[in-house]
DNA sequence: ATCCCTCGAGGTCA
DNA sequence: CTCGAGGGAT
């Protein structure tokens, strides 16, 4: 092969590339065709062969490459270094005019010009461009880190693998599916003999979770960008944001528009309630955000969401069914829960067959019979709700349900605490209560014992094998494997999965262990404060009362569990089974710091300079004590100094002390 | 009064 | 994935 021969086909096979992916764009972000799909399979084709024959010219950004790569054993994690919040949510008009009072108040008592956009019901993902080049994409998982999705993304025609300009960049969007080819999609799996799937959303997401990215491929993925994480643009206004999106070649979503005051809002929220069945795609709502990036970096935001935006949820779909039957559940607490089983019905996509009714109070508060005809909807479009009786539809047959006085379970007496909405079951033995305690200590925030679900804890407690949370470091994997529908190698996997837990930090022991009131947030409270369970031991109410954030309730419940009777022996078997009792010191997992500098200035109040200090290096960072270009954050305490001003010229991120806290902790 | 945690809830898809 | 009631802390 020659030289200028190599060079000839180095020609064809950009030109073709870009060929490809200008009728790509066409096709997927314009929806308009340029050509034939045979032509642009004959394409397609011509540079697949082509790059066969000079494999030294292939290249990962190139149109024949989108669907590559091998399944993925597992997603790993990626941190999202500016965080993907969520928006608050606002109900009603009322709740969007309050938001505009906050809004004007803080940044002064003009009409604010506002952006509005439609809100994709669909899965957020994040983009991130490296000199123009799709590098990486990430879900937002729980805004701080997100899993890599960068196969599955990368199938999705929709996203260019290359920018128009060689650009370092972060954008944010959502994945949606079309509802037309969410119907296509089902009726080839009505074809193929596979169960159908529920709703576009719900498919759009698992279709992202695919290992496969094959799969994922065959899935009609869009997307829609609206937002950016990290990037260096200069820009002054949202709106011009998305022209600049849309110049980019990234799919923006055309139904946008510019609102002065909170007045033109609320029309546009209204136009598009009623345009809602109009559009290809569902939407659950209307984003509101300031349109001025300026204000809205002046606004900052809140831990959980920006306080320059708001997202207008549509009322949610109410449908009337039946209450076939009350049951009751007891949690590990011993709780006894009502849930009200329903005539299934369709609402929001799915079908709902359950609701839960909480507790003896809220039955009696909405006058809820067995039998009754009730109104139900989606709380947020999850979570199925009981608002109200249709009285007028009791037949007399309707029966009046009582919450029993016995516990379904060990029918012992249930009892009502005075001051709780809960009965429960208050017997330290009572099997619902201990299988529900090893589900929970078991669980992926407590323990993180994979394998030990519902099913299992109900099997090995029926089975005698297990009575507690300790005997589970005394099983073997003959015990298991002898019971019914337990493989040798699951069974296996799981004493696996147990002998690791037993290295986890004392915060997820503590957790596990279900103490009343004692959380995720406590127990990590407690496991830093005392290091060891032996410390936490030892410590009476009033020591625990002196911490921040611990009352004498919380006190009260960490005491008394740890020296009851039933306690001794659990954690008996636990220590005798070497699980870790301590927390470590330094945990780097959460080193999330690594590489920050950070600039303080005024007072704070719950720190010291020097404490503030310790807990930034301990988690991986720096401390400088003058601002420059490289730090990254200026935490402002009481009565800043003139770092502040010195700070805002670098356009360095200013941080309130609450904010800081988040981060130390 | 307010903010935030705890606890229990449902449905879908992997 | 997400909500809502209850309740603790301040």
């Amino acid at each position: 092969m020659t030289g200028a021969e190599l060079e000839k086909a180095r020609a064809e096979i950009l030109a073709l590339r870009r060929e490809i992916d200008k009728y790509n764009y066409q096709y997927h972000v314009m929806d308009q065709p340029l050509i034939v799909d045979q032509l642009f399979d004959h394409l397609m084709r011509k540079l697949q062969e082509l790059e066969k024959t000079y494999p030294e010219l292939q290249d990962p950004d190139s149109p024949t490459r989108r669907v590559g790569g091998e399944a993925l054993p597992t997603f790993t994690t990626l941190e999202h270094r500016i965080p993907m919040l969520g928006l608050e949510n606002a109900f009603s008009e009322t709740e969007l005019t309050d938001f505009d009072a906050r809004v004007r108040k803080l940044a002064g008592n003009d009409a604010v010009e506002y952006f509005c956009e439609l809100k994709m019901d669909g899965l957020a993902v994040s983009l991130q461009y490296e000199h123009g080049l799709f590098t990486r994409g990430s879900t937002r998982g729980d805004g701080y880190r997100g899993e890599d999705i960068t196969q599955n993304l990368r199938t999705i025609r929709q996203i260019p693998l290359r920018l128009t300009e060689p650009l370092d960049l972060e954008v944010r969007g959502e994945v949606y599916i079309n509802r037309k080819d969410f119907d296509i999609l089902n009726r080839q799996r009505e074809d193929q003999g596979l169960p159908l799937f529920a709703n576009p959303r719900n498919t759009a997401a698992g279709s992202l979770r695919q290992l496969d990215p094959r799969l994922a491929a065959a899935r009609p993925l869009r997307i829609f960008l609206y937002g950016l994480g990290e990037h260096n643009l200069s820009l002054t206004g949202q709106s011009e944001l998305l022209v600049r999106l849309e110049k980019l070649r990234l799919p923006v979503n055309p139904n946008r528009e510019i609102c002065l005051g909170i007045e033109a809002v609320w029309q546009y929220c209204q136009k598009w309630q009623g345009n809602r069945p109009k559009l290809p795609y569902e939407t659950d709502g209307i984003v509101v955000k300031m349109n001025s990036l300026e204000l809205q970096k002046q606004l900052g935001s809140t831990a959980r969401s920006p306080r320059w935006a708001i997202a207008y949820k549509y009322p949610p779909e109410e449908k009337m069914t039946k209450i076939l039957e009350i049951q009751v559940n007891v949690g590990s607490t011993g709780a006894i829960t009502p849930v009200a089983l329903l005539e299934p019905i369709s609402l929001s996509g799915t079908s709902v067959q359950r609701a839960s009714l909480h507790n003896e109070d809220f039955i009696a508060e909405k006058e809820i019979m067995i039998g009754d005809t009730v109104v139900v909807r989606k709380a947020g479009e999850i979570i199925p709700e009981i608002l109200r009786v249709i009285r007028e539809k009791r037949t007399g047959d309707e029966e009046v349900y009582m919450m029993p006085r016995q516990c379904p379970s060990c029918r012992s007496e249930t009892v009502r605490l005075s001051g709780e909405a809960a009965r429960r079951c208050l017997n330290p033995s009572c099997p619902a209560l201990l299988v529900e305690k090893l589900v929970h200590f078991a669980s992926r925030r407590a323990m993180d014992i994979e394998g030990m679900g519902p099913a299992m804890a109900e099997l090995v407690y029926s089975h005698g094998l297990v009575h507690d949370v300790g005997d589970l470091f005394y099983l073997e994997a003959i015990q298991l494997a002898e019971l019914p529908r337990v493989a040798a190698k699951s069974a296996e996997k799981l004493i696996e999965a147990i002998e690791r837990s037993k290295n986890n930090p004392l915060r997820r022991l503590l957790f596990g262990l279900g103490i009343r009131l004692v959380g995720e947030k406590a127990a990590r409270l407690l496991a830093e404060r005392f290091i060891t369970l032996e410390r936490l031991g030892q410590a009476g109410t009033e020591e625990l009362t002196a911490l921040a954030e611990i009352g004498p309730k919380i006190a009260e419940s960490v005491v008394s569990f740890l020296h009851t009777a039933e306690t001794k022996p659990v954690l008996d078997k636990l220590r005798e089974a070497g699980v870790n009792f301590t927390e470590p010191a330094v945990c780097t997992a959460t080193a999330n710091l690594a590489g920050k500098t950070f600039v303080f200035s005024g007072s704070l109040e719950q720190y010291s300079r020097d404490e503030a200090a310790a807990r930034v290096e301990n988690k991986g960072g720096k401390v400088s004590s003058s601002i420059s270009r490289n730090t990254n954050y200026l935490v402002v305490g009481d009565e800043p100094g003139s770092k502040l001003a010195r700070a805002r010229e670098l356009d360095v991120e200013i941080i309130k002390e609450s904010r800081f806290k988040e981060m130390i902790e």
